[in-house]
DNA sequence: GACCAACAATACACCAGTGTATGGAGATTT
DNA sequence: AAATCTCCATACACTGGTGTATTGTTGGTC
């Protein structure tokens, strides 16, 4: 009809895609000891017949998960080049989008905050969460570059605002008052790093 | 012969405490997923018939880790009253604490951020470590209250910290340069804390 | 409409882990 | 020295999970 190669998308019919993003349900509720391959099918409707069908194994599907999890990160880097002119205007819509932005998309933060935790029992998933980690410094650097003129000093305050922004997310995540904690933290850290600028 | 109720601690006889000690081990290695009654006896050398005599359940296990965490974290905050002089040198002395003191012991890191992962999931280990949280966030307050007047941006500068130095202990940890790296972030935070002073 | 590939169900063997009931050895008390 | 308490071993039943082999059941293609 429409098209040949179309997944057709209608229903009854899983992809590989469909089990990734049915496994980052688990992965977030639980972490990756609840991701398996028997609760995942039940959650599908489906038997595990359709898994071994999709994936070699457990590993198989662990693998996956974390490369489309590297890729995704890498690649929405490439959006979040910031276009507000003045310095405090780019800094303040970068802060956000690294903190009150992510506090929204709550999925999104478990699932990175579980693989963090996965990475440290697991050399494969450590080295993607490096290579993500690097990645935003270094994007961010740019920013910091209109900051100051020393490289090493750039690098430290790049690298503390990103660890500020992972820890906000660690520590200010789902009690009641966060939302507006984050917001507070968000204002300071600003107002911290325009306070590096050179002005010896 | 010795004393009455003294537990010998010579060998071969158990505590409850030697149990939750080698908890510990299993949590730091691999998050409370990996904290197995089967695995835990194998490591003490004796057999599961020993583990359900000092605990009820595996459940019990975990209950009390998670309150010997909690008293020892709230606990160890008595000594952590830094006796520097000048606010420089209290605020250096309490990051080296929290920063480069704490990556030393990696297996306290280690489990402290399996608390922190299984908090996520588990109500009564998210009770503990907002607990603790609070705790540490409330100690910093006294000592950034001689920057600054303002008991809103007193809170706030110490969350920042609070929040950093958690996050670099997510982010930094393991990676070859990460020691020197933690000492800079330290040094550059002991710079943006004191910049926060009141000069208005 | 026969064929073939993509997807899923069924059935099997296997393993790791929990919890419980009961028995046993060593030290301590009486 | 007998009884008792403390700690651990053994054996059993049960659950939930993996992986594999085999057999359907669709839907598109010639």
């Amino acid at each position: 009809m429409t098209n040949t190669k179309q997944p057709a998308r209608d229903k009854s019919q899983l992809t590989r895609d469909d089990w990734l993003d049915a496994a980052a349900g688990e992965v977030a509720a639980g972490g990756f000891g609840n991701l398996r391959v028997l609760t995942l099918s039940k959650k599908l409707g489906v038997t595990r017949g359709s898994f071994y069908w999709h994936f070699k194994d457990h590993e198989d599907l662990v693998v996956s998960f974390l490369n489309r999890w590297r890729d995704r990160r890498l690649h929405e880097l490439q959006y979040w080049k910031p276009r507000g002119g003045d310095v405090e205007t780019e800094l303040r819509q970068i802060l956000e989008l690294l903190l009150t932005d992510a506090s929204r998309n709550i999925r999104r933060l478990q699932v990175e905050l579980a693989v963090r935790d996965f990475a440290r029992r697991n050399d494969y998933a450590a080295d993607l969460v490096n290579q993500v980690d690097e990645a935003r410094i270094d994007q961010n650097c740019e920013l910091y570059q209109r900051l100051s003129q020393d490289p090493q000093r750039i690098r430290d305050l790049s690298l503390l605002m990103y660890v500020a922004t992972i820890g906000s997310q660690v520590v200010l995540t789902g009690k009641k008052g966060d939302a507006e904690t984050i917001r507070r933290v968000e204002d300071l850290m600003a107002r911290v790093a325009l306070g590096q600028r050179d002005d010896d």
